[in-house]
DNA sequence: AACATTATTGCAAGTAATTTGCAAATAGGG
DNA sequence: CCCTATTTGCAAATTACTTGCAATAATGTT
């Protein structure tokens, strides 16, 4: 976890970017705060330690710690329209979508990665990532919506 | 092709929807579009026929027809922040992203759903739909980027 | 074929998330 | 400690999409 952030720091020293109180501040953050958190919810939680943290500021930094390979960004269907974002490498790379409760989870599938490759060989190209996206009913939701067959009569 | 657009015809009809002349257009103009066209698109397409089609009204009908499973949206990043839609089943289910020149191509690969189904097995959720993105350089990219062995000198 | 009913449309105004211009602040090198 | 370019806060702007409402039109009924 903060081995996690001191890759980060050091990347953004490598990148010659200033390592303002502002941006060690929202790293912090990124690596306190649950999975895929909003600009909004990073905000948030960075305000409860510096006030005059403005948001414009938390849309800066995450974008510029994206285009430092630092944070990926993400963006999930029924989540209204706005982005989310991990610091790059803290978890799951894929993720599964309840599409009636909105539960996002995450989790790794090696074998994803093997059709990455795959389709890098056949088709020429590089692959730099690869992000499966499951939609679907949770446990907890199908359970509920197809009950255990001859439950109710 | 026109086969896409009878079964949604039917479905319309089955819906208890209305079949009206701007659904109709959008349906078309759907058929008629590359991949993944963006509201705005389909809306200055479509207007090609019917100038009075208004832009919430696509918006509308691109919803509904979500709703109705006949329309599947996208986000792709890099493309802005707007959604794209595409009639289900009309197009590869899942994509490569190039991230320099933001081309999309699509494909499809059988050993996707094959993990899909191994992940509901294992979690006991149902999954209805899984969508794998590889982010990376496309041919041309890479081979500007990363020259022969040699090449240059 | 005209009519009633109610879904759907166009228009204009509204909203949410994000972006940008600019002057003031400040990190980091000399 | 000072200089300069980078970064910040603030407020206004922009983008992509949504909504309220009166007018219109699709479909069942006669």
């Amino acid at each position: 976890m903060t081995d996690l952030l001191d890759r980060a720091r050091a990347r953004v020293r490598a990148a010659g970017g200033r390592m303002t109180g502002q941006r060690r501040l929202i790293l912090e953050t990124l690596t306190a705060l649950p999975a895929h958190p909003t600009a909004e919810e990073v905000h948030a939680r960075a305000a409860r330690r510096d006030s005059a943290l403005n948001l414009s500021t938390v849309y800066r930094t995450l974008h510029w710690l994206e285009a430092e390979g630092l944070v990926e960004p993400r963006r999930f269907r029924g989540h209204g329209r706005h982005d989310h974002f991990d610091l790059a490498g803290a978890h799951g790379q894929h993720h599964f979508l309840c599409t009636k409760c909105q539960r996002v989870l995450e989790f790794d599938e090696p074998q994803v990665e093997a059709v990455a490759r795959g389709y890098a060989r056949r088709h020429a190209v590089k692959v730099h990532e690869a992000s499966l996206v499951l939609y679907g009913l949770c446990a907890e939701c199908a359970a509920r919506r197809a009950p255990v067959r001859g439950g109710s009569a």
